[in-house]
DNA sequence: ATGTCGACGAATCGTCGA
């Protein structure tokens, strides 16, 4: 089985690219962060005509997320019941896979623009409460991935200026702290469970030709529970959508299992 | 040096968020 989690920075404009990358990636399951669009603009259609089924909490203009499944997805559940919230960041379904029956929550974690902000205060509780729901999934279902685009780098391999950089939005301790608070619940970043090419980014900001300047972050992580490392077979991020003409400014990170 | 995108409301650009 594959998993993969993609921040497709609007749906209206990147479901071309999310259809092809499809096509030539037919993965299981799906993980879309920041639609960018309430889910009666959703295009289910589309994806049905690819074999992929579709769960959905949208939003207007900011957030929104989706998983997009060949396989049936049950107990679909949006947001955190722990954390009312009105970001639409999290969405999580349950899929019975060929290594068992998986929990797959995918999230589009906040920004948190600058350390010491309110958004930034906002990242923390957030993670808080997505910690204490996570940990409640965990023990109703041992096999679960969390993925999404978690704005957070691990450690300084995952940054193009460690440095410069130093404790910067996405690379404070505080984010890092709440990032191993929840590999600490007992997952895996499936990413680094393998021999990997340096300088592996999931994102490039628009500006300064970063992309080709191989000056990236990685962001966008796949965690997989301990039930499931033993069946951790690859992980990668795909930059081949990142070249192309009127790309996101995320790559897909893909996971098999098997 | 604040550089690029995308969405929005009210324009044909300014503002916000990333």
């Amino acid at each position: 089985m594959q998993i993969a989690t993609w921040n497709v920075n609007s749906l209206t404009v990147r479901l071309p690219h999310v259809l092809d990358w499809l096509r030539a990636n037919p993965v299981e399951v799906l993980g879309l962060q920041e639609l960018k669009m309430t889910e009666d603009k959703f295009p289910h259609e589309a994806f049905a005509e690819l074999g992929y089924q579709c769960a959905v909490l949208g939003q207007k203009t900011y957030n929104g997320v989706a998983l997009i499944s060949r396989l049936p997805l049950a107990d679909v559940a949006r947001n955190n019941p722990l954390f009312p919230d009105e970001q639409s960041r999290l969405i999580a379904a349950t899929v019975q896979s060929a290594v068992g029956s998986v929990r797959v929550v995918n999230g589009y974690f906040v920004n948190g623009q600058e350390p010491g902000s309110e958004k930034f205060a906002y990242k923390m509780r957030w993670m808080d409460a997505l910690r204490q729901q996570v940990q409640a999934e965990l023990a109703a279902h041992p096999k679960l991935v969390l993925m999404g685009d978690f704005n957070i780098t691990q450690d300084d391999r995952d940054t193009y200026d460690p440095e410069g950089l130093r404790e910067a939005i996405h690379h404070t301790s505080e984010e890092r702290a709440q990032l191993q608070a929840l590999i600490d619940l007992g997952l895996v970043d499936a990413f680094r469970c393998f021999d990997q090419p340096e300088r592996s980014y999931s994102w490039w900001d628009y500006r300064n030709m970063a992309f080709r300047r191989k000056q990236g972050l990685r962001i966008d992580y796949v965690l997989a529970s301990a039930a499931l490392r033993e069946q951790l077979r690859a992980c990668h991020i795909d930059t081949a959508p990142r070249r192309l003409e009127k790309p996101s400014d995320h790559a897909p990170v893909v996971a098999v299992f098997g």
